[in-house]
DNA sequence: TACGGTACGGCAAGCGCTTTCCAAGCAAAC
DNA sequence: GTTTGCTTGGAAAGCGCTTGCCGTACCGTA
């Protein structure tokens, strides 16, 4: 592998020359040997040790973005937002999946701050576990204290810039949207209640229908992991448990979920929204294209991503507060949620 | 940000003990040596710099993956394979999509080329683009002269490593089942020609109906770029055409655009399997749960990310003829294929 | 002709680490 | 007591590159 010395050597130059003529600096160089330079550079096939320039300079072009597992649309979703953004500057994205894993997680974030990585974008909520947890800030700091920027997605476990989608609000929307229907009697699909992102959603559920001075039957049912085998699993106990034939909607606190249930509830050859309407949450790409085609909030996952490289790249004042980026949820009723006929 | 010489200063020892105490080698260094040098380096929070050390040591723990887009689910799950048989490798890996763009395509391998990734897989049909695909040999080329590895899925563009996925095997077998169902009359949705597993999948299909001595209608639709878009606009045309009414069975050489085809059928009111059959090939994660459910031929995409890291990672001797591994395709019927009536 | 200013090539000092080689210390063997 | 061999610490030579600084050549001007 051919090096910048072997580059000047053959072009007859100094190491600083070749080096001035193949990494872009300031610094002009005469025509003619700029042109040797060049040409042996190609002959040589030289390719240029970004480690050594890392090393010599002190700056890499990656960024890390650490997230449970790319087969999940939704972060699927937020990762292509990232990426595309990411194309957009010149930036090589390292990207990791943790597998829910946490001691994955740490790991990762520590091999991205050896990889001097220019930031790190975390996706996906927090683990239950408190060491775990304060391991993981205590590598974030340390990582930020080098110099290096975070970024997380839709959490709010670390005092690090987020962007932070309005799961409260879209929830309430949501519910608002269904009362308005005349749905009374909810089923509810959640997901491990460690997780904020549950939380916010179900919260935000819950007040609206308070509000709403409305009986919310409340059936929680845990899920499998927020896994959409997790949604079909809990329709069945719903229905096992008798549940399901006391209410008029399901709501699923994810997508992902909505899909198990929705087909349970066609194994179950309950008719949606004829029998019961079902509701999800993200608007994943997949979910418009279901039959139904299902309602839910949209959350701008794509660009989600990139507002969170936005604020990974840019910079600001050291020590100042952390930003919070919101971003709207928006109601998206399709057709599985019908109206409650009286 | 602490150094190496830091730490060693700090536990009072030389660079080359603290060096051997913390990143693992060969040699043994006294307990109560040791033990200063990891007090001093996690006082001083010391953390590597992977760059220096692949500078001295020569190699680096990261492999590069090149896809079209992680938000296809296509892709996604093969990235998943990968990525989840990395984690297992303590690999470090870095995605790239490029967004169906050669020329993104030809600055990520050559950006990993820079940043002397172990490996490189590329995933994602090629482009009809001489000058392209040969720009992009040359630097895989190079690439592997300075000891890189390649492996490619789902394509015989280069002469690497490749994992292929028996396209057309598969696509007889589809043929095979849909004739047995009684379909005489297909209309299929194919992808861009120069797209090798487009023409894989057509030349099996349409091989084993001419086995069949049976007639094909082949009424090839230009796709929008295999997309879901261009599957829900392909049957447009089929319909707006009247081809549609002279089919029982439409095929989609993809499960994205399977999707789209079947939106459009539902908008268009075309029952399926009623007034139709419906087909696609991946079978990735989503289909199953459509309505009705897509019959399809099942690609063991994660597993096929996984073999691809496999094969970079198992070294064998230079210049040995690339390896091909084949994985099997498999025709799963689902509800949205039925019997042709008499 | 002399002088200041400018353009530009090259030397060399790192960047943070690994690893080779040498030396010192010590135990065992003669 | 000397030799041999083993263990283990340390000095130092890079790995491939960037860049501050110096020096030279050449320009224009008086």
């Amino acid at each position: 592998m051919a090096t910048l010395a072997e580059v000047a050597r053959q072009a007859g130059v100094s190491l600083a020359t070749a080096s001035r003529v193949l990494n872009g600096s300031t610094r002009v160089v005469r025509a003619d040997l700029r042109e040797k330079v060049v040409a042996a550079a190609s002959e040589l096939r030289y390719t240029p040790n970004a480690h050594a320039q890392a090393l010599a300079g002190n700056h890499t072009a990656s960024v890390g973005v650490v997230l449970h597992d790319v087969s999940d649309p939704y972060f699927a979703a937020i990762a292509g937002g990232a990426m595309r953004h990411a194309a957009e500057n010149d930036l090589l994205v390292m990207m990791s999946c943790t597998f829910r894993d946490p001691d994955r997680e740490l790991a990762y974030v520590r091999m991205l701050h050896q990889q001097r990585a220019q930031a790190i974008i975390l996706a996906g909520s927090g683990y239950h576990d408190r060491e775990r947890t304060e391991l993981l800030r205590t590598a974030l700091a340390s990582y930020q204290a080098g110099g290096g920027r975070v970024a997380v997605v839709s959490q709010h476990r670390f005092e690090v810039d987020t962007v932070l989608p309005d799961n409260q609000g879209g929830a309430r929307a949501l519910a608002r949207a269904l009362l308005e229907l005349g749905h009374r009697d909810f089923a509810l699909i959640t997901g491990p209640e460690h997780l904020l992102t549950v939380r916010d959603r179900y919260l935000g559920f819950r007040h609206e229908l308070g509000r709403a001075a409305a009986k919310l039957p409340n059936h929680r049912v845990a899920d499998g992991g927020f896994t959409r085998d997790g949604g079909y699993e809990a329709v069945r106990r719903l229905h096992e448990s008798g549940v399901l034939d006391e209410v008029t909607c399901v709501v699923a606190l994810s997508d992902v979920m909505a899909i198990g249930a929705l087909a349970a509830l066609r194994d179950l050859h309950v008719a949606v929204p004829g029998r019961v309407s079902l509701a999800g949450f993200d608007d994943i790409p997949t979910v418009r294209d279901l039959a139904p085609p299902l309602s839910t909030v949209r959350l701008p996952l794509e660009e989600m991503g990139a507002r969170a490289l936005d604020l990974v790249l840019d910079s600001r004042a050291e020590s100042a507060e952390p930003r919070v980026v919101r971003v709207d949820a928006e109601v998206v009723l399709r057709a599985s949620t019908a109206e409650v006929r009286p």
